[in-house]
RNA sequence: GCGGCGGUGGCGGAACGGUAGACGCGGGGCCCUCAAAAGGCCCUGUCCGAAAGGGUGUGUGGGUUCGAAUCCCACCCGCCGCACCA
């Protein structure tokens, strides 16, 4: 018969075509029917499985990132069809926020309108690269119908007290004109989007209460299986420290100063108390004291400094003395005053007493201002420390009570005095901070919220929902959100006393939509509700979370707390949204992250074009471990080109040559020779592949299918057409989560049947063993000679034939034996002198 | 500074404490062909050797072990978080 090539572009959009045509990968939530009780008494329920990669940011075209994250995820879907588990995987758009926005200021077009053209254009190229996705329940954010009940979640957080609105110093980035998360701010002070400079703003500003959840958002992280260093990042983000909070009086004012320490044993070494530039009764502390305007000087430059600037720990320390003192409540001295730009308002109280015999910015900062230093711990073998001394020891120059003690005894000690007396009590702090959710944006979903004179802050109706986005003409931001420009929709009445009222005209931030939309799949087109609660029992939690680690904090991390504050208002009925988490590295190309800038980017559609999906799709997943990042290469990509159309070419051929297609993927029978041995590889093939699917091991996978086309081709002479027929279909049917076409077309070429309807083939025990085997010879742990041993060999035989082998002897010659080290299956080492 | 991850051929990377370098790329040789493309077969860490074989080899230096890329200690280098957090 004529040599037919493999052709990816006649394979890929014809099995495509039948998948979309048959709707091969919708699951319905009919189970959580009546039929439910009925299945589960019937022992007949699937398991299911819930798989989902983050959902994409629609701009422009998907870049190679996009096509890591869904193969490794379509990967894992396959796997878990095939291993009987219903499986979900769905596919929406995160299509609110600023680059739609900057783009519509940039050519007039509107958001909804470029949009809708990148969703289109990643909805074609998915499609194109094949993934199994269930196209019923896909969503975009910025659609009507999904931020409905992105609204309907926020008013449900303003009613429990989560969600609320405060002035507050916010980060401004000028560019975009709009407020930012601290999460969006860089450590040099830095838009995290723009990479301009950041200013500060007073601003009456939304916040959700996410610090009332920092105690189980650090403490639940054991119960999930997530990789160690996200879970690391989420600790150090949350940022928990014990210690005690104290009272620190101004006696000339009347107020107490509480403040935050980690170390209340090193209290009676506090000589002077510092306050932050921001802190609100700095300037009335210094009013009227002569270094009122010098005060005032430093916290305005303060104020106007960089987060780059205030940021850096190394530059000498800065700050005015205030004029007054405050009373430390243990030995009731007087302790000056200060305002420092290195105590930050956002952390603690805004105000530290300062120890600077053991704290190095306490220390910096005594220097700089000629204050008195006065040690408290010394080390317990009495040595003499250089100052600033950071470590444990006993307490001294303390209070009689306390000297000689421990000090992390003291500590415990001398907080319990501290409550006894009134005068502080154990505390905890958090650097989490709440989370500021308001944006003077427009293309984002609006807050349903509406001012109305008699009535105050008054919450849009349930039944009024959604607040629809208006549309405008001009999107510039000008200090304020566009909308507030849109007079018709900002001018309304107020449901409550039918007066005139203002609507809200801000946006909430894009990671809002983002923290529930794995709940919206579960029931993507309820109307009523945002989900019904028996779909969400059906299919959540999320069995296997799939992204990049660059979202390790702060998606992560809202998409947690919104999970436990709809459980807390009874919306849901479990604790954590993603049970499983893998994060995948980045592609890079030659060694360089792709940019447009570097004009190194490649992208994916030139390479479908090229060599086809299952080729794109399986380098990807070949090239390395996929939580690693992976380096693209053109000429790798060859490789696997040709490996997939190896596999098609003899599978072809083979099915040529055996008159067509027979019925299933029957395993013949082997009596020995080439037919056992390509048998054994098939099975050894089955066995590794398994193995390494479940660790995500997907590269080592691939190259056991490549190792076990090897032996076909190596053996394609010598072994049974059936035989041949088995291997490859075995191969196709391991290959089909990473190269689904290919491997569907090979598979229906040799058995005539659908790959993915079998179940995961499984391995026999008995054909992983090996009769015989090469036993490894060494003499004193170097490999001297191999020789041909049975499985059922005896220690005293493997010593024997290690002995007998003739590279072994020579070694030996006229040597004392010692020992004789025996790892059946594996090797004998003999040890001479 | 703190926390995490990593360092293996020319390259990407494999190796439950047990044959280092699977698989792929690149390179070399050969077959098929009038020639090419496509495909197929063989070799390929390094040094000595015609070969058999031997030496050497997983960032550096020690240690544990019959045996270490793997475990322990110290150090060097790289990447990623966090960073004046009291």
């Amino acid at each position: 018969m004529a040599e037919r090539r493999y052709d990816p572009h006649e394979i890929e959009p014809r099995w495509q075509e039948l998948w979309a045509r048959e709707r091969t990968w919708e699951v319905s939530n009919e189970s959580a029917g009546e039929e439910l009780a009925e299945l589960s008494a019937r022992g007949a329920l699937e398991q299911k499985s819930y798989v989902l990669e983050m959902l994409p940011y629609p701009s422009g075209e998907p870049h190679i990132g996009h096509l890591k994250t869904y193969s490794v995820g379509d990967a894992i879907a396959h796997y878990h069809r095939r291993m009987g588990r219903r499986v979900l995987h769905p596919m929406g758009y995160d299509s609110f926020g600023l680059p739609a926005e900057n783009h519509a200021i940039k050519t007039g077009v509107h958001p909804r309108v470029s949009i809708a053209e990148s969703i289109e254009s990643f909805r074609r190229q998915f499609h194109s690269w094949g993934i199994s996705i269930d196209w019923s329940r896909e969503l975009a954010t910025s659609d009507p119908s999904y931020y409905r009940w992105t609204q309907w979640i926020f008013l449900e957080l303003f009613r429990a007290g989560l969600a609320y609105r405060k002035e507050a110093a916010v980060k401004w980035c000028p560019k975009d004109q709009t407020v930012l998360a601290n999460e969006q701010v860089d450590a040099e002070g830095r838009c995290e989007r723009c990479g301009c400079i950041v200013e500060v703003r007073q601003l009456e500003q939304w916040f959700l209460r996410i610090t009332d959840y920092a105690e189980r958002l650090l403490g639940d992280l054991d119960g999930i299986d997530w990789p160690e260093h996200v879970k690391t990042m989420q600790r150090n983000w949350i940022g928990r420290s014990e210690g005690a909070e104290v009272i620190f009086r101004c006696d000339e004012l009347g107020i107490d100063y509480p403040v935050f320490t980690t170390r209340p044993d090193t209290l009676f070494g506090a000589t002077f108390f510092v306050m932050a530039p921001e802190h609100p009764d700095v300037l009335r502390l210094a009013s009227g004291t002569p270094n009122e305007q010098a005060v005032h000087d430093y916290v305005n430059r303060a104020l106007n400094e960089t987060n780059e600037e205030r940021g850096n720990a190394e530059r000498p320390k800065t700050g005015v003395p205030l004029g007054r003192t405050v009373v430390n409540p243990v030995n009731g001295e007087q302790l000056p005053m200060f305002v420092a730009d290195y105590v930050l308002m956002e952390y603690g109280t805004g105000a530290i007493m300062a120890v600077p015999a053991h704290d190095e910015r306490d220390y910096a900062f005594a220097k700089a201002f000629e204050l008195p230093i006065r040690q408290v711990i010394a080390p317990r073998d009495g040595s003499e420390v250089e100052l600033p001394y950071t470590g444990d020891g006993v307490i001294v120059s303390s209070h009689p009570e306390f000297d000689g003690m421990d000090n992390r005894e003291a500590l415990g000690a001398i907080v319990a005095w501290l409550d006894r007396e009134g005068k502080g009590h154990a505390s905890v702090n958090y650097k989490l901070r709440d989370w500021l959710i308001s944006r003077q944006r427009y293309w984002g979903c609006p807050i349903p919220i509406l001012y109305c004179e008699r009535c105050g802050v008054v919450p849009v109706p349930a039944g009024q929902l959604p607040v629809e986005l208006p549309d405008i003409e001009d999107y510039t931001p000008k200090g304020r959100s566009p909308l507030a420009a849109a007079e018709d929709w900002v001018n309304t009445t107020c449901p409550s006393c039918g007066g005139p009222a203002r609507r809200e005209t801000d946006t909430m931030d894009t990671f809002v939509d983002s923290s529930w939309y794995f709940l919206r799949y579960c029931d993507a087109h309820n109307d009523h509700a945002a989900w019904d609660p028996a779909a969400l029992h059906e299919w959540m939690p999320v069995d296997q979370y799939i992204g990049g680690v660059e979202h390790a904090i702060l998606h992560l991390m809202y998409a947690r707390f919104f999970t436990k504050a709809l459980a807390d208002l009874g919306h849901l009925d479990f604790q954590e949204p993603f049970q499983s988490l893998f994060t995948q590295g980045m592609v890079t190309k030659d060694g360089a992250k792709m940019s447009k800038s570097r004009g190194n980017v490649v992208p994916p559609a030139a390479i479908v074009e090229r060599v086809g999906a299952d080729t794109a799709r399986c380098y990807i997943l070949f090239v390395g471990p996929p939580d690693q990042d992976a380096d693209w290469s053109d000429e790798g990509v060859e490789g696997v080109h040709r490996f997939l159309g190896r596999l098609w070419r003899l599978s072809a051929e083979t099915a040529g040559r055996a008159g067509g297609p027979s019925a299933g993927l029957e395993q013949p029978y082997a009596a020995g020779g080439e037919d056992l041995a390509l048998l054994r590889k098939t099975h050894w093939a089955i066995d590794k592949v398994s193995g390494d699917l479940r660790r995500f091991a997907f590269n080592t996978a691939i190259a056991a299918v490549m190792e076990l086309l090897n032996e076909v081709s190596r053996l394609r002479e010598s072994a049974s057409l059936e035989m041949m027929r088995f291997a490859l279909g075995s191969a196709a049917s391991l290959l089909f989560p990473f190269a689904p076409h290919v491997s569907a077309d090979a598979y229906e070429l040799l058995t005539g049947e659908r790959v993915w309807e079998q179940h995961w083939p499984e391995a026999d025990e008995a054909l992983l063993e090996r009769e015989v085997y090469e036993l490894v010879c060494q003499v004193n742990g170097k490999v001297r000679d191999r020789v041909q041993a049975s499985s059922g060999a005896n220690a005293e035989t493997l010593k024997e034939l290690c002995r007998a082998a003739p590279n072994v002897r020579a070694h030996l010659d006229g040597r004392e034996l010692v020992k004789e080290v025996v790892v059946p299956g594996k090797l004998v080492n003999l040890v001479v002198r």
